[in-house]
DNA sequence: TTGTATGCGTTATCAC
DNA sequence: GTGATAACGCATACAA
C-alpha cells in the first residue's frame, strides 16, 4: 500500500518504455504491485532469465555459487514468480477444482478436507465452488472453475445424465464422487447407499416401528432417489412408509417435521444428518421426546451427530476417504496414467441414542 | 503440507514425458486436451485473432454479422478461452483468495458464503484455503494463494502482528476480517466481541450464577483473547471465573467439559458454538441436565445452534455480512478506489434454552 | 471496423 | 553450465 507510488495510473501508457529508468525498470504498466519479474532479477544478478528460472526451480545444472547469488538477489528484490505466468508456460496451474452442492453441509466439508489434504501433499491447491443445490448452475460453474484448474472433482452432481455426458469433454479430466453416470467412463468414487438404508430398515423393524416417515432430499439428488427407493423396497412387509417432501438443510428438516408427525410415524428417517437434526429440533420444540415417542435416523454421520442430545443414530460414510480416493484418481490422470479402478464404500449403521423401541 | 523448495511437485520430472505425437502437431505439447486456441478460431473463421478476442469479450466495434459468424465457428470448434492466458494478458485472474483457520467451522462457512455471493456478483471466484489453526502455515498459504488471485481476505488470522506486518506487502491488496492489526492500514471488518461477552456476563449474573467456566479457544486466536479478557473483567464482583483450556472444535469442547465441571461451575461459556455444543454433548452423556443443572453459552450463532436440544444461547454475529463487507472493501481496492471505512459490528445476545437460573 | 504487432512473466529448446 | 529465444494463449495499442 504505502510503498508503491500513490495513484499509479490504471493504464499507464508506459508500455513503450524505451527510457530505461534505473529504478523503475520495465515495471508492470498495469495495476498496483510493483511487480518484480524474472528479468529484473536476471538483470540485477547479471545472468539470464533462464538461469534465474533454473535456480528458482532447483534445476541441477547451475553452479552452486551462482545459484546462491541468484537466490540472494531474488530474495533481496522480493521476487516471487507469477503463478499465472508459470501456469501458462508449464501448461498446468497446480489447482484442482471441486464443486459441491452445498458448502454448508459438513458432509461435503469432510470430503473437501480429505481432498485438500491429499492434493496438498502433491502441491495442489483447491478451487472450491458451491452450486447451491442448483442443477442448472452446477455445470456452468464446474466448467468455469475447471478452466482455471488442471482437473475437477464433481461431488454429488445434481445435473441430468444427458447434460453431464454432453459436457463431459469440457471438464475433463474429472472424477465423480457420490454418483456414477452411465455412458461415462469417468473414474468414480461412490458409496453403497442402498446397503446403508437397508440396515436402517432392519434396525427400525427390529425396534418394532410399523409406521416410518422419510424426509426426502432434493429432487435432483441421486443419492436421495437411491435412498428413497431402497427404503420403499425394504419397507415392504415390514412397515408402512411415508415419503415427506423436505430438502437437504436444517431448516428443511425443521419445517418437514410436522408433516412427518402427521403421518402417524413413530420413526423419522432423514435424507441426511442435517435434515434429521432439523426435524429433531422441531420435535424438541413441540415437546415430542426422542427416542421415547419418536425415533430419528440420519445419514452421513457428520461430526456433530456424535454430540447432539440424544446422540444421533445415523449411517456412517467414510467422508474424508471419499476425498482422498478422488484425488488418487485425479492425480493419476494428471500424470497421464490410468486411474485406479472405481471404488464403492459400504457404509455402516451407527446406532446411537436417537432410536428406540416404537412408542405404542 | 510441504515447505516450499524441495519436492515442489510430484510430477516435476514428467513434464517432458510425451514427445512429439504425430497427431497433435503444434498443438499444446503437453498433457491431454487438444486445446482449441483463439488462433484456430481465427483461422477457421477467416479473421484475425484480435477480432475473435473482441467478439468473445463483446467489444462493440465488430460488425454484427461478422460477430455472429465468429461466435458460431467458436462454438462449433468448442473454443473456450484459456483463463490462465487471459489472466496473464489482462493482469487479473478474476479470483479472490480467502484463508480461514478452519473450514469445518460453520461460522467461517457463513463468512465464506457472504463473500462468495458478493464476489460472484462481480464475476469473481473464490480460492479457499484452510490453515488448520496453524499460525505458521497461515501466512505461507496466504501468500501462495494470493499469488494466484487478485486479492486476499484474511479471516481471523492467527499470525503474530509482527510477521503479518512484515509480509503485508506480499499479500496486498487484502482485507482483514475479525482482527485489526496496528501498524497496518489494511481495511478491516470486525466484531465487537467485548460487547457480546459483556452481555453474556450480565445474563449469567442475572440468572444468579456465581461460578462460571470459560472454555478457552486456541491460544493464537485473538478473538479468544478478547473474549477471555472481557469475561475476566466483567466477572469482577459478579461471579467467580475459571478459564479452562480447550480449543475450537467439537471434540475440544467435549473433552474439556469434565474439567469445566470440576471447577464447580454452574455455567459454561464456550469460546465458540462448536465448543459449547461439544461440551453439551458431554454433559448429556454423563447425565448432567442443561440448563437445569448447568447452563451453556456459545458464541457465533452458527445455524445449528438454533436446532439443538435445548436450543443454544449464544452471541449472534452477522457472519455473512462480514463476508459481504469484506468484499466491498476488496472490490474497491481492485478498482484502485479507496475502500470504505473500517466497520465493526455489534453482536447481539441470543437468549435461548440452554441457559437458566443457577442450580443451587 | 479490422488486422498487425507486441507484451504479459515463465519455461523450455536449443545452441554455445 | 549458461544464454538467447521461441512458445504458452490472449488482449490491446496502433496502424490501416
Amino acid at each position: 500500500m504505502q510503498h508503491d507510488g500513490i495513484g499509479v495510473d490504471v493504464d499507464a501508457g508506459e508500455v513503450g518504455g524505451s527510457d530505461a529508468d534505473p529504478l523503475d525498470i520495465g515495471a508492470a504498466q498495469r495495476g498496483r504491485g510493483q511487480t518484480v519479474t524474472i528479468r529484473d532479477v536476471a538483470k540485477a544478478a547479471g545472468v539470464s532469465p533462464a538461469t534465474v528460472s533454473r535456480v528458482m526451480n532447483n534445476r541441477e545444472s547451475v553452479a552452486p555459487e551462482l545459484a546462491r547469488r541468484v537466490q540472494q538477489t531474488a530474495a533481496s528484490l522480493g521476487y516471487r514468480p507469477s503463478a499465472v505466468a508459470q501456469g501458462l508456460a508449464r501448461g498446468r496451474t497446480g489447482l484442482v477444482a471441486i464443486t459441491v452442492p452445498d458448502l454448508g453441509n459438513p458432509m461435503f466439508q469432510s470430503v473437501l478436507r480429505g481432498l485438500s489434504r491429499a492434493a496438498g501433499r502433491d502441491g495442489y491447491r483447491l478451487l472450491v465452488t458451491d452450486s447451491h443445490e442448483l442443477p442448472l448452475e452446477e455445470l456452468v460453474l464446474a466448467q468455469e472453475s475447471r478452466l482455471r484448474a488442471d482437473g475437477l472433482v464433481l461431488c454429488s452432481p445434481r445435473s441430468h445424465e444427458r447434460e453431464l455426458a454432453e459436457l463431459a469433454h469440457t471438464i475433463e479430466p474429472f472424477v465423480l464422487v457420490n454418483r456414477s453416470v452411465a455412458d461415462l467412463d469417468a473414474p468414480t468414487v461412490s458409496v453403497d447407499y442402498a446397503s446403508g438404508m437397508r440396515a436402517v430398515c432392519a434396525h427400525l423393524a427390529w425396534l418394532g416401528h410399523s409406521r416410518v416417515a422419510y424426509l426426502e432430499g432434493p429432487r435432483a439428488s441421486i443419492p436421495n432417489r437411491e435412498r428413497r427407493e431402497t427404503l420403499q423396497e425394504a419397507a415392504e412387509g415390514r412397515f408402512e412408509l411415508h415419503v415427506v417432501e423436505c430438502g437437504s438443510m436444517l431448516e428443511d428438516g425443521f419445517d418437514a417435521a410436522d408433516r412427518a408427525l402427521a403421518t402417524g410415524a413413530t420413526a423419522i428417517v432423514g435424507y441426511n444428518d442435517l435434515v434429521a437434526l432439523g426435524a429433531h429440533g422441531k420435535l424438541n420444540e413441540i415437546g415430542v421426546r426422542v427416542p421415547d415417542q419418536v425415533s430419528v435416523v440420519g445419514f452421513d454421520d457428520i461430526p456433530l451427530s456424535r454430540y447432539t442430545a440424544p446422540r444421533l443414530t445415523t449411517v456412517a460414510i467414510p467422508q474424508e476417504e471419499l476425498g482422498r480416493e478422488a484425488w488418487q484418481r485425479l492425480a493419476a490422470m494428471l500424470r497421464d496414467e490410468a486411474p485406479p479402478a472405481d471404488v464403492c464404500f459400504t457404509p455402516r449403521l451407527e446406532v446411537r441414542q436417537s432410536t428406540g423401541p416404537a412408542a405404542r
